[in-house]
DNA sequence: TTTAAAATCACCCTAAAGTATGACCGTTAA
DNA sequence: TTAACGGTCATACTTTAGGGTGATTTTAAA
């Protein structure tokens, strides 16, 4: 808990810390020049120099950099950037297995030739496949794909 | 040509100008604490405000304004509107029967259901994919509704 | 560690898809 | 008129797809 105010009042007790080192600094110097001639406006200096300083920095590191925005219309037809719909993907709970046989089947390959593809047995596909028939709630293969492109599961 | 350089140097002259006007009112200052306790408190207090204030000013004026442009692509859908491939229909000769077929492949349906819905047989749909399919070159439905989407057969 | 899901595979059976061939009818262009 | 084509339909057959059930193994989460 100390720790978490700690870290989180950070920035506010390094500055705090630096002022303390910097009236530390001034007093140094009313002590070193106070008996030198024309100590008065050595140290005058050195507060306006420093104090400029630390002006400047305070205003560079508190101003917001200007953010312009700058809107350019971008005609982008609508099948270049396809992005999965994830959220349809989870809710049917479609496996990456069956998405990737789904996708298979859009290309137009047949169970025989997905087998060949993913290295597995024709009846792993035909499982995959009337596993995905029953989430998607459709009969055929040709519905499914029909589907899948539809809730954009696949491009 | 004495204005031109006026005129090029006004801001340096502005500048001097006031910090002659700020070591005035520092004099200013010198003399009417001189005789007041804490006097050179003050004062330092007074230089360091005022310096403080001269460096955010300056800092504020001086530095570029960092234009951060960020460049927002606004997808413009260009809709396009899907216009039949007449040109690939007439080459790969497609009747519009078969066309009729192929569409209804397209969204699912059984040889069974297009026949139902064309109000014809089941052979009959079953010659006109058997012809659809030799004029594309190819072996499935699947393959026909994909090849035919890539082509622009159907939407 | 237990549990659940995913991934794998097999077997059997039915339904659908696809191939091949032949036939009939109407339209249309040479 | 006739050849070509599109559309229709049928039969027979092969291949592929799909449903149902059960089992094993791997992997990830509780």
């Amino acid at each position: 808990m100390a720790f978490g105010i700690l870290t989180k009042n950070k920035q506010i007790i390094l500055y705090g810390a630096l002022l303390a080192l910097l009236l530390l600094l001034l007093k140094w110097l009313e002590w070193h020049f106070v008996i030198v001639d024309h100590a008065f406006e050595v140290y005058a200096s050195a507060i306006a120099i420093i104090f400029t300083a630390l002006g400047v920095w305070l205003a560079l590191k508190l101003v917001k950099p200007k953010v312009h925005t700058v809107v350019i219309e971008k005609p982008v037809f609508a099948d270049a950037a396809f992005c999965v719909n994830e959220a349809e993907l989870n809710k049917l709970r479609i496996s990456s297995r069956e998405l990737e046989v789904l996708q298979l089947m859009a290309q137009g390959l047949s169970n025989q030739e997905i087998a060949e593809r993913l290295f597995v047995s024709l009846n792993t596909i035909k499982t995959h496949s009337s596993n995905l028939f029953i989430k998607m709630e459709v009969e055929r293969r040709t519905q499914a794909v029909e589907k899948a492109k539809r809730l954009g599961l696949i491009p």
